[in-house]
RNA sequence: GCCGGGAUGGCGGAAUUGGUAGACGCAGCGGACUCAAAAUCCGCCGGUGGCGACACCAUGAGGGUUCGACUCCCUCUCCCGGCACCA
């Protein structure tokens, strides 16, 4: 054994001893509890940054620790490969999405594996191999043959300059990335998945996930959007033709105060009205530029214009007007609402910008209504009454809209319906990147899907976009086949799958990834669901529920046996740092890395100014944020691995915060980290002897000294497997380095004393383990603690340990500490009350007076109230 | 704008879920060792007042419930994540 602790010797040791024995690679046992834990697969974006250290720590941490409590362990990893990056970096130098990806997987994966995480390397997968998407095409076409593939068109960002759909994140303030040119809206035809189908049982399953965080649930339950309203139409004619306009509504009960209708820009109505009035065709021309996000929508100015179209009110047969809006979604509901501006924010301020009539037809007790300014209650849902409202008047809500909804439906003019706010899932991107769709257009036959047999329809790797449209749709060589039904030459669709497809059942691919003649076979029953899932908080919705929605499809295709992916999720916070940056008065904004900026402070450590280290000049703070390439403040875990070791790199980040909370970077703690486990390795070089002639058990009875160790190592123990539970390992980490210091200090003279402070490293190096797997090895085989550590048991605390005598009570005065009691462990109520009357601070403090109530919380405190 | 979450010393965070606020660590200060420095070790470390015992203030801000509130309720401020083509 070597005295000084040299991570880079240690680190690379047990990697090899891991390596030699295949320890993670996992086979199925029906004999032993399976424990499937998995982290979210990284983007191959070039290296490692801190939040794949935390979010693979999390997973190693979890998968170590099952382990030792006896679980057969499965833990993959894999690549999803296909996307954006890679052909931005294709643009900027050249290179092929292609290789960039691959060589950027072949260097991530050596910074992986220096990370010492248990991964099971052989079940390895990247989404941009035929062998893995072809599987993709595969149960796409299924999906085509059962209807829950199909064809619409669907709106995109569209840069007129350089002719190509942009992603939303490449549009800025409304402007092309590259171009600077104002976007526009364009409707293109696209294939979907009808989520929509699965809405019901996405929503109701989320009530028996019991193993997920609460607010993911929330968010996935407010996505998912169920509601209950009034579809109904304003009946109208319009030449000739008796037509209805068909909205909307979840507040049926204000159907009297319609005052107007509002349609979308590329509403059939919208489009008629414009032939005969240039001015809103100029109006619905503008209401195409900005972009396709929602974000956008909801902030920009609502802006409409009358069409001059008059519908009649359904109930009253009133003339109502027909506007567009710039606010109303084509692709949302009917694409048509109505507007009831006395009760709803958004019509209320339209309608006091272009001098609507507003109508007031709910009435709240106690508040009077005005036209002067929109007040919380107009939108009040509860306890409204209706007013003005004909036959309605006095009704209340609920009563008002079944009234309201058997109306309209007596007439023939609506009825009550369900809604949801989810829409179908677009999945076709006009990119090279991606998944081929596996489909072939005919002159004649139409659009043809591949037959089984000629999957996949590989990609052509060598292909280099250039920002101006699909470097596919100009390979004659990809594009120009034969079509499979009539042979006759046709045209290979160009547009590629959406990537959030590639990761919507990697999960279930890595429990037979070996298998090329199947997508799944029977091993996806042993290891799934799922029982460990771990990922970033920003896939709260989009990742999480459109797996879920792919797992319920693969069941009913009797692909898999379960229906939900997912049984336990953490959702890890996101790892942020400071923006530093100068905008100089002309030109482009600089953002300086933090690790190039220096902080002032006054001698309280207050912060003064933010300085660039390299000309001492002041630098701006923009807040701190996700880290990102961007912003240059990223942090490369790299460094501090070549620097400090693996372990120290994985104890710091799960000592710095809990995982479900965002972790905001700091260097600082991290010497800290290493600082422990230099201390961890002196403690046991020193000990090496003693541990070696040392009993094998605790002799008892123990002296008092070595009692009191001994009750601080199994104390902490019980707090740590508390923890462990709650994935709280900041406090794991904690608990070790009480034990450590309890240790330390503890006496080490005698054969039970040695006793104890074997037990104790014994117990402090099996808890640490998971987290700082290498160093835990190493010393674990070079005290000779009994055989591989790996697979040892998890240590409980004894119940002889923890037991005590007498116990410390705090003593409260009304509330307010003031010094404490000793009782014996077993005092009763009364005992404790007396001997809480009798403390000193609490005579001082009465000086005779007669307590009005003594509050008594077993093992903790008593209050005394005077 | 809408949905979800967060805020505790100079900093990261803890508080057994309504019961000692600040565990553990970082930074800082003082000391030991050293020719010196680094490393290491020991001590102090929320604020105000007091020689001191101690008292008062303090968990983003304001109010409320309670013997007792970081924890529960109401109002507000700021920050973070998501908003369907970033992954």
């Amino acid at each position: 054994m070597q005295e000084r602790y040299d991570p880079a010797a240690v680190e690379r040791a047990a990697q090899e001893h891991w390596e030699r024995t295949s320890a993670f690679r996992a086979a199925e046992d029906p004999g032993r509890p399976k424990y499937y834990c998995l982290s979210m697969f990284p983007y191959p974006s070039g290296k490692l940054h801190m939040g794949h250290v935390r979010n693979y720590t999390i997973g190693d941490v979890l998968a170590r620790h099952h382990r030792m409590r006896g679980f057969n362990v499965l833990q993959p990893m894999g690549w999803d490969a296909f996307g954006l990056p890679a052909e931005n970096a294709a643009m900027a130098h050249g290179v092929p999405p292609a290789k960039w990806t691959w060589d950027n997987i072949a260097y991530m994966k050596r910074q992986l594996k220096s990370l010492g995480f248990a991964i099971d390397w052989s079940r390895e997968l990247a989404t941009c191999s035929p062998e893995y998407y072809r599987w993709n095409q595969w149960l796409f076409l299924r999906m085509l043959e059962k209807g829950i593939a199909y064809k619409k068109t669907g709106a995109v960002n569209w840069d007129p300059v350089d002719k190509t759909v942009l992603a939303n994140e490449q549009v800025i303030d409304g402007r092309g990335w590259r171009t600077g040119a104002p976007v526009e809206k364009r409707e293109i035809p696209m294939y979907y998945l009808a989520i929509t189908r699965y809405a019901e049982e996405l929503l109701a399953e989320l009530d028996h996930l019991p193993g997920w965080p609460e607010r993911v649930r929330t968010m996935q339950a407010n996505w998912i959007g169920k509601s209950h309203g009034v579809r109904f139409a304003f009946p109208f004619e319009l030449d000739g033709r008796q037509e209805k306009l068909w909205v909307f509504t979840t507040r049926a009960d204000t159907i009297m105060g319609v005052t107007f209708c509002a349609v979308a820009a590329e509403h059939p109505l919208a489009t008629r009205a414009a032939r005969d009035d240039p001015r809103l065709a100029a109006f619905i021309e503008e209401c195409k530029h900005g972009s396709v996000m929602e974000a956008d929508l909801a902030t920009m100015e609502k802006k409409g214009m009358p069409t001059g179209i008059l519908v009649r009110h359904p109930l009253t047969g009133e003339r109502i007007e027909v506007w567009v809006g710039n606010y109303v979604l084509m692709g949302y509901g009917e694409g048509a609402v109505m507007a009831v501006p006395a009760h709803d924010e958004r019509d209320f301020h339209f309608a006091k910008k272009y001098g609507l009539p507003i109508r007031q037809v709910i009435d709240l007790p106690g508040k009077s209504f005005s036209l002067d300014a929109w007040q919380e209650w107009y939108a009040d849902k509860q306890s409204g009454r209706c007013v003005h409202s004909g036959r309605y008047d006095g009704l209340g809500i609920e009563e008002a809209m079944e009234a309201i909804a058997a109306d309209l439906e007596a007439k023939g003019l609506g009825g009550r319906q369900v809604t949801w706010r989810l829409r179908d899932w677009g999945i076709s991107r006009q990119r090279y990147w991606g998944c081929p769709i596996p489909l072939i257009h005919c002159e004649t036959c139409g659009t043809v899907p591949v037959p089984d047999a000629e999957l996949p329809v590989v990609l052509p790797e060598d292909c280099v976009p250039d920002g101006s449209g699909n470097p596919l749709a100009r390979r004659r060589d990809f594009v120009e086949c034969r079509c499979p039904k009539c042979k006759a030459p046709a045209r290979r669709e160009t547009d590629t799958m959406d990537t959030f497809v590639d990761s919507s059942w990697y999960y279930s691919r890595y429990a037979c990834a070996d298998n090329a003649g199947r997508m799944v076979d029977e091993r996806v029953n042993y290891w799934l669901p799922v029982d460990q899932y771990i990922g970033g908080i920003e896939h709260a919705i989009l990742h999480l529920l459109y797996s879920r929605f792919w797992t319920k499809v693969m069941r009913d295709l009797g692909l898999v046996g379960f229906g939900e992916p997912f049984s336990r999720l953490l959702t890890q916070g996101m790892v942020l740092n400071e923006v530093f940056f100068r905008k100089p008065a002309s030109g482009r904004i600089a953002y300086y890395n933090p690790a190039e900026v220096e902080i002032r402070r006054d001698e309280k450590g207050n912060r003064i100014q933010a300085v660039l280290k390299a000309d001492g000049a002041p630098v701006d703070s923009g807040g701190v944020t996700t880290m990102s390439k961007s912003k240059n403040n990223g942090v490369d875990p790299q460094a501090l691995i070549e620097r400090c070791g693996a372990d120290t790199a994985r104890f710091f980040m799960m000592f710095a915060s809990p995982p479900e909370q965002t972790l905001e970077w700091s260097d600082a703690g991290v010497e800290g980290a290493y600082r422990f486990l230099k201390r961890v390795w002196a403690f046991a070089w020193t000990m090496r002897e003693t541990v070696a002639s040392a009993p094998g058990s605790v002799p008892l009875p123990l002296p008092d000294a070595a009692t009191a160790t001994r009750r601080t190592i199994h104390f902490n123990l019980k707090q740590a497997n508390y923890d462990f539970g709650k994935f709280q390992f900041n406090t794991v980490a904690s608990a070790a380095m009480k034990m450590l210091n309890a240790l330390e200090a503890a006496p080490r003279s005698g054969a039970a004393e040695a006793a104890v402070v074997r037990e104790g490293l014994s117990i402090l190096l099996r808890l640490l383990s998971p987290i700082t797997p290498h160093l835990c090895h190493a010393l674990w085989s070079e005290l000779a603690l009994g055989g591989e550590l790996l697979d040892a048991p998890w240590p409980e605390p004894a119940a002889e340990a923890l037991a005590r005598e007498r116990i410390e009570l705090v003593l409260q005065i009304n509330g307010k500490m003031r010094g404490s009691v000793q009782v014996a462990a077993s005092a009763s109520r009364e005992d404790i009350e007396r001997a809480a009357l009798a403390a000193e601070a609490a005579c001082r403090i009465l000086a005779g007076r007669t307590p009005k109530k003594v509050v008594v919380v077993p093992g903790r405190l008593v209050n005394i109230v005077p």
